[in-house]
DNA sequence: CTGACTATTGAGACCTGATCTCGACAAGCA
DNA sequence: TGCTTGTCGAGATCAGGTCTCAATAGTCAG
C-alpha cells in the first residue's frame, strides 16, 4: 500500500513538499485515535526511529493545524494535546481518563450562539466548545459493580 | 475605603492568610475588566511599586483560580489569558480586539450537552465553551463607515 | 501585648513547550 | 541532470510556569 495518509494528501493538495519528516510525522499521526502531546509524539518518532527534529515536528504541526487536519486541545489541566481531526467544523469530546476523542457536530450549537450575539450586542466570530467526560468503556472499568 | 475588594474577601473566607503579596495581586486583578495575562499582571505590579515576586504571583493566580474567583482562558491564538470571574458556572465571550469579556450564562448548552452525551455514550463531565468576536465598541471603530 | 507556630514569601534554578536562526540539504521541475 | 527554493537540523533562545529552601510575617493562644 502506497499510505493513501490522508493527512499527506492535504499536505499534497496544499501544495506542500512531500518530505520524509512530513510523511514521518503524519504516519504517527494517523496511528492516534486519541490525543497526544508533541512530547508523545516526538517519542514515537525517536521510538520507531525515523528522525524528525524537534523544530520540525512543531513546524508540521502547525502545519498541519493551519491545514485543519489536525487541532490543538486545551485540556482541563492546561496542557496541550493534538488531535488528527477532519476539516468540517465540529468539537471535541474527550475522555478524560483514556484520552479517546470524540467528533462532535455543532447540533444546535449555533442558535445558542446566535441568541448570545443579539444578548451581548457582540458579533461573534468564533466558538470554541469542548467536553470531558468518560467513555463507555472507561465507564464500564471505573463502575464495575454499579 | 477599606479595600472591600470581593477577591480579597473569597480569601479570607476560605481560611488563607490575607498577605501583602496577595491584597496587591487582588487589587490588580480587580482593577481589570477584560483579561490579562500574567506577564501583564507582573508589569503592572512593578509598575506600582508593589513587591511580588513571580513566584507568588503564579501562586496566587492559582489559589484564586482554585477559588474560582480568577479562571484561566486559551485564547484562540494559543495564549493564556485570566479573568477577574464571579463563581457560578458560566462562559467567556472574548472581544478579540481589546480583551473586554461578557459573561454568558448557559442559556440551552445544558440540554445540547446532554443530546451529545445520549448520543456518544460518554459520561459528559464538564465543559467549556469559549466565544470570541467583537464588542460593540470595537465593531464601531472596526466599520466606521458600514 | 508577646511569643510561637506555621503558612507564605522571594530569589533563583529549573523545566516544558515552543519558536527562531542559519547554513546544509533535497523535492520538484525543466 | 542540474537548478531553484522550500524544508531541515542543531542548538540557542524565549515564554510560561514550577520547585526548593531559607527567611519572613500572619494569626492566635496565653
Ligand atoms: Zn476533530
Ligand atoms: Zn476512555
Ligand atoms: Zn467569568
Ligand atoms: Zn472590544
Amino acid at each position: 500500500m502506497t499510505s493513501s495518509n490522508p493527512i499527506v494528501d492535504a499536505l499534497d493538495a496544499a501544495g506542500y513538499r512531500l518530505t520524509g519528516p512530513r510523511r514521518a510525522v503524519a504516519d504517527l499521526i494517523a496511528g492516534y485515535d486519541g490525543h497526544f502531546t508533541a512530547a508523545e509524539l516526538e517519542a514515537a518518532a525517536r521510538e520507531h526511529r525515523v528522525g524528525v527534529s524537534r523544530a520540525t515536528l512543531f513546524r508540521a504541526l502547525e502545519l498541519l493545524t493551519e491545514l485543519h487536519v489536525v487541532e490543538r486541545l486545551d485540556l482541563p489541566g492546561g496542557e496541550h494535546a493534538y488531535v488528527p481531526c477532519v476539516r468540517a467544523h465540529h468539537h471535541h469530546l474527550v475522555c478524560s481518563r483514556c484520552g479517546r476523542v470524540a467528533e462532535v457536530e455543532d447540533c444546535g450549537l449555533a442558535e445558542i450562539v446566535a441568541e448570545i450575539a443579539r444578548r451581548s450586542g457582540y458579533r461573534i466570530e468564533s466558538h470554541r466548545l469542548e467536553l470531558f467526560g468518560l467513555c463507555r468503556h472507561c465507564q464500564a472499568k471505573a463502575a464495575p459493580g454499579a
